[in-house]
RNA sequence: CGCGGGGUGGAGCAGUCUGGAAGCUCGUCGGGCUCAUAACCCGAAGGUCGCAGGUUCAAAUCCUGCCCCCGCAA
């Protein structure tokens, strides 16, 4: 089929990726525009460009794809279909009328759960068991378009934002391509959301990544793995930030509470540390102070001491 | 030129301001103790102090340029 694809983030280039693969014609890459990232300030091409630029695919930047005139450029194009996977902007009626086939968005949740920005994270912070992808047919609704397809996808006990990200990424590009070859077919069904058992997730915000002490140790830890690798947790050690990478929930929770303030060192040995919170206690297995390489908590300890009853978080 | 921290034996750090013998906590290797051990005791190896210049009687330390890593902000 004649494709145009609509993507941004390294999410999208492994449907990109299969679409070629597939055999489909890929007409036109639409992004994101470059914006300055990293140290200094330095252009970057997102992802999707990178790949498309590589494949000698042409390159489609709008800065707001509702203008009329970026409307009528993708007319030009005749695509029978647009796949759009995590592009980061929302499509107005005519585009979404524009193809024979509509447009088809692959999402990283098994909706109707988790509509919105960030679902990934979301579900390994909520401890789900089980997420996945779908694919839909989109209409005017942020993630409300009917489903054509799903795939589930369980979800480890050390699953990490990245892990999952990687994993649905993969999947969702195999979904993608099976649910191009229902519709090609005629063989496909649109099946109408549960509304009702819909349930949003909000973008995440670097903030989040704050670890509230006042918080269960369990909660903790989710959150510490749905944020990793991005934007990770963090919480503050004699004024400086302390990226939290790892970290596990203590054991044996049988002694009583003792009294400690969430927050407090509990305990330190020359090779674990851990941390109470306002449920349960947290070993803190891999940690980065601002400035410094990521470390276990060992070699950490080792050129940075410190003693039980310190304090994390804001003074 | 957005702001800031850093590069010191294999790991993590101190020492730099106030130039003048390479330090700390570990790891490694050898020996000892022990029923035993990741514990304890004794000893050893291992470093162009990121790179290149400069100042000086003398530079990890002061000056200049470059490379690399990282935190914040977007």
């Amino acid at each position: 089929m004649r494709v145009i694809f609509m993507g941004t983030p390294d999410f999208s280039v492994g449907t990109l990726e299969a679409l070629l693969k597939a055999g489909h014609e890929v007409v036109l890459a639409v992004t994101q525009p470059d914006k300055p990232k990293g140290r200094g300030n330095s252009m970057q091409f997102p992802p999707v460009k990178e790949t498309a630029l590589l494949h000698g695919i042409e390159v489609y930047q709008p800065r707001k794809i509702r203008e009329p005139e970026c409307i009528a450029y993708l007319e030009n194009y005749q695509a029978d279909i647009i796949v759009v996977v995590a592009f980061g902007q929302i499509l107005p009626k005519e585009i979404l009328e524009m193809p024979k086939y509509g447009c088809v968005n692959v999402h990283a949740s098994l909706l109707p759960k988790y509509r919105g920005a960030a679902p990934i994270q979301w579900a390994v912070i909520n401890g789900e068991k089980v997420s996945g992808v779908t694919t839909m047919r989109m209409d005017q609704g942020l993630d409300t378009g009917d489903i054509i397809m799903k795939q589930e996808v369980a979800l480890t006990k050390e699953e990490t934002g990245g892990s999952l990200f990687e994993r649905l990424a993969q999947t969702g590009a195999d979904l993608l391509i099976r649910t191009l070859q229902a519709i090609e077919q005629g063989s496909a069904v649109y099946t109408p959301q549960d509304h009702q058992a819909a349930t949003h997730t909000s973008i995440i915000k670097k903030q989040l990544g704050e670890i509230d002490w006042s918080k269960s140790a369990q909660e903790l830890e989710r959150l510490v793995r749905g944020l990793n690798p991005w934007p990770s947790a963090y919480t503050q050690l004699h004024g400086k930030t302390l990226k939290i990478w790892k970290t596990t929930v203590a054991e044996s929770q049988t002694e009583e509470e003792t009294g400690l303030e969430p927050g407090t060192v509990a305990a330190v040995s020359k090779n674990s540390l851990t941390v109470q919170t306002a449920k349960g206690r947290l070993l803190l297995e891999e940690v980065q102070l601002e400035g410094k390489k990521r470390m276990t908590i060992d070699a950490f300890l080792r050129g940075f001491p410190v003693e039980a009853g310190t304090k994390f978080g804001k003074e």
